[in-house]
RNA sequence: GGACCCGUAGUGUAGCGGUUAACACGUCUCCCUGUCACGGAGAAGAUCGAGGGUUCGAUUCCCUUCGGGUCCGCCA
């Protein structure tokens, strides 16, 4: 006998089925039982009486089991509205234990009492988490967006690329996860905390259209939006400006909204352009929130910051740091050249996408210009040597014919958290890390065997 | 690296220099044929995170430590 799942069972009134799910609830009424059982497409009530009463009571909640029974009509006050299938109920004639199962650590079948219980305990038992129906309705939602924007992007012509996440450390920028390479003693692969450089390589490589699903990793300290390893929808393309890149990512988006939330509102579209300075002037942020009604949860307010300075002055180390990357395009690479301006003076082509004021992407118009890019490592003080080392695979690779190209790197978990109305990140990602960059879970980080060690020529230091 | 907050049954909380350490949910037993947050009766379950100090007396105040959280730095 086939199985049935809990949505479908209003299609077969009067028929007998066979039901496997986890027991939700379990409501006793002496030779009466009741119990709410749940699948993946939700909870349907199943009635055992008099006969199937004794064997009812010994499950209990989380017990995975397989019920026998007729789909019966609940007519009148008997329906339950709350539910989608409230008006049928399963009538058991047939009960197996497949699986029994201790008392949870928290109460699953209380979406309140769940999701006040303390994160800690959530994510050792995230799989009991999951069970949760708005565990798995984020992940849905999740899984949706990233299937519309995959579609969207593949009908544009883009082509999905993996690329490496055993790679080599890019100095500048974020802290990262070092792994030790068991061939070459003393030498290490980093994790690649963006595909920033491979994609533009893909761009030399011809590609001229790359998207990516792509992972990133940041060893830094976390935040409630940030974990050490995080999920990116990375774009480039080649012969474009800014407006094309603009223009693709609202297309983009505007489809999102429609395809996935469609209850969703977008307070302006095309979605407004503020320069970076009129939107400090004007909200003392560069990812401000332009809602219209705060308190509305359905109101989606994007708009996107532009001309970035391309510096900015590290307060820690006093000198000159790229605001963005170093291979961002200034705005007048004719004026930084000559002199006309100077390095405070100029704007990048750069760009962010800010929603209900968080920053949900950030890209730019890289430079394909080796002297442009030799002005920029002038400025920042970079020998030449030092760029060689450091950048000359790059260089290299734009040395062979590079067309003028840009992109855009969108967070997903971010931008799921938002549509899904959480706040924290960690509510739309199955398996997240805690604040300090655990995972209770699975136990990470541990120690390893000696053995295990010493293939990676690694000694740990005594403290 | 720095600052601040929190550790009390399985879970979430209350409490307080002297209590039988409280409440809700959960768990267990019994009763219950229309429940759906079922209801009713009862029971078990807490060395009040750990160590030290102050005190006649500490779960309560102080210190240390461990665990958890938030923020700043950091995140090109």
């Amino acid at each position: 006998m086939q199985r049935t799942l809990a949505i479908e069972t209003p299609k077969f009134v009067g028929q007998e089925v066979k039901l496997q799910g986890w027991v939700h609830n379990h409501r006793r009424l002496g030779k009466m039982v009741f119990i709410d059982l749940r699948d993946r497409t939700g909870l349907i009530q199943v009635l055992f009486a008099d006969a199937m009463a004794e064997p009812a009571n010994q499950i209990r909640p989380e017990f995975v089991v397989e019920i026998i029974g007729t789909v019966v009509e609940r007519k009148g006050k008997g329906a339950n509205p709350a539910l989608p299938t409230g008006i049928v109920e399963i009538h058991a004639s047939g009960l197996k234990v497949l699986s029994t199962a201790q008392t949870p650590p928290f109460e699953i079948n209380n979406e309140e009492k769940a999701s006040n219980a303390g994160e800690e305990l959530r994510l050792e038992y995230r799989y009991l988490d999951l069970r949760r129906p708005t565990m798995r309705q984020r992940l849905v939602l999740r899984a949706e967006i990233n299937a519309s924007l995959r579609n969207f992007l593949r009908s544009q012509e883009f082509v999905e690329v993996e690329t490496p996440i055993l790679t080599k450390g890019t100095p500048e920028g974020s802290r990262e996860y070092i792994v030790p390479s068991r061939n070459f003693p003393g030498k290490f692969y980093v994790l690649p905390q963006s595909p920033q450089q491979f994609k533009q390589l893909l761009m030399v490589g011809g590609i001229e259209r790359y998207f990516q699903i792509a992972r990133c990793f940041r060893d830094e300290d976390q935040r409630g939006d940030r974990q050490p390893e995080f999920t990116q929808l990375d774009i480039e393309m080649s012969f474009v400006d800014e407006e094309d890149l603009l223009t693709l990512a609202e297309k983009m988006i505007i489809n999102l909204v429609k395809e996935v939330a469609p209850e969703k509102h977008m307070s302006q579209v095309p979605f407004p352009r503020l320069t970076y300075a009129e939107a400090m002037a004007k909200y003392k942020s560069d990812k401000p929130d332009l809602r219209k009604d705060k308190n509305d949860p359905n109101e989606l307010a994007f708009c996107f910051i532009t001309d970035f300075p391309l510096f900015e002055m590290s307060a820690s180390e006093k000198r000159l740091v790229p605001s963005h990357h170093l291979f961002t395009s200034p705005k007048d690479a004719e004026g930084l050249l000559s002199g006309s301006i100077t390095p405070e003076q100029a704007f990048g082509k750069q760009y962010d996408l800010a929603l209900n004021g968080f920053e949900i992407a950030g890209g730019s118009i890289r430079i394909h210009d080796a002297k442009v890019q030799q002005r920029i490592f002038d400025i920042l003080g970079i020998p030449k040597d030092e760029a060689e080392m450091r950048f000359g695979h790059m260089l290299k690779a734009f040395s062979f014919g590079v067309p003028p190209h840009g992109g855009i790197a969108i967070g997903l978990d971010r931008l799921v958290a938002l549509i899904a109305g959480v706040e924290n990140i960690r509510e739309v990602i199955a398996m997240p890390k805690t604040g300090d960059a655990r995972d209770p879970l699975m136990g990470a980080p541990s120690t390893l065997p000696t053995q295990q060690l010493d293939d990676a020529h690694i000694q740990i230091k005594k403290e």
